[in-house]
DNA sequence: CCGGATCCCCTAGGATACTG
DNA sequence: CAGTATCCTAGGGGATCCGG
């Protein structure tokens, strides 16, 4: 199964321009862009919910974040021109897509950390 | 669809100790790890082998990657006392499981990235 | 309440040279 | 060939203050 012959298998060589793992990388590579997508997959949020919802994330990259998500079409931000601004982001049709894959990691994830874990253990004893 | 009510949702609260999401990110949010895990996919391989089909990589991040992924029992290394030492490199059975959702990622990336690239324009020209 | 603008620190990680 | 050790700097990202 692990065979390969032509077209784009794997991850081909990374650093050519149009190559997809580096975008792809680019993207997800950075840890608060899943938590939000994470987070705006249980429906849309408010930037203070967001806020409380990701532990740590400070402003400026919540703010930097969700720009990128929205200017990857990712994420739609809605302002409502109230009395204090109330602004609401929610996933697009395309931003809702990436859940799945972004599920099926963390499901490996949940699969795979206790042996993961044992396997570190064993290895930090040896060493 | 987007409700959601109990259970592992999907990434939770990202600072919980032993939240999987936090796990998971601290691995494969490293865009070195990702790419090697590819590479290997397509079998085994040799120090200076991986060097070059990952252009770009520095030898210290390169060992740094594998040394990680060895950890976590994720690839397997073997050395060959030979005359000039010959080091190999492979996926384990578990690292081999991770590259089914590395794959579902790349394929949303490729099915995706012309209308990021899209969306991005139109949001540049606007702005 | 949302988030822009600044300052500033810290460390991830690249380059280079050396070893077994 | 397969690393290890050392040095050094770019920029990621937190803290803070401000404006609409």
């Amino acid at each position: 199964m692990v065979t390969q012959s032509e077209g784009p298998v794997l991850f081909g060589s990374p650093y050519q321009a149009d190559c997809p793992a580096r975008r792809i990388l680019d993207r997800i590579g950075d840890r608060w862009t899943v938590l939000v997508v994470g987070v705006l997959a249980d429906g849309e949020a408010r930037f203070s919910q967001l806020s409380r919802r990701i532990e740590g994330v400070s402003k400026k990259m919540l703010t930097q974040t969700l720009r990128g998500l929205e200017r990857d079409g990712l994420v739609r931000r809605t302002v409502y021109p109230e009395v204090p601004v109330r602004v609401v982001y929610a996933l697009t049709d395309a931003g809702r897509t990436l859940c799945e894959p972004l599920r099926a990691l963390q499901e490996w994830a949940i699969a795979h950390l206790g042996d993961v874990a044992a396997s570190q253990e064993v290895y930090d004893r040896a060493n």
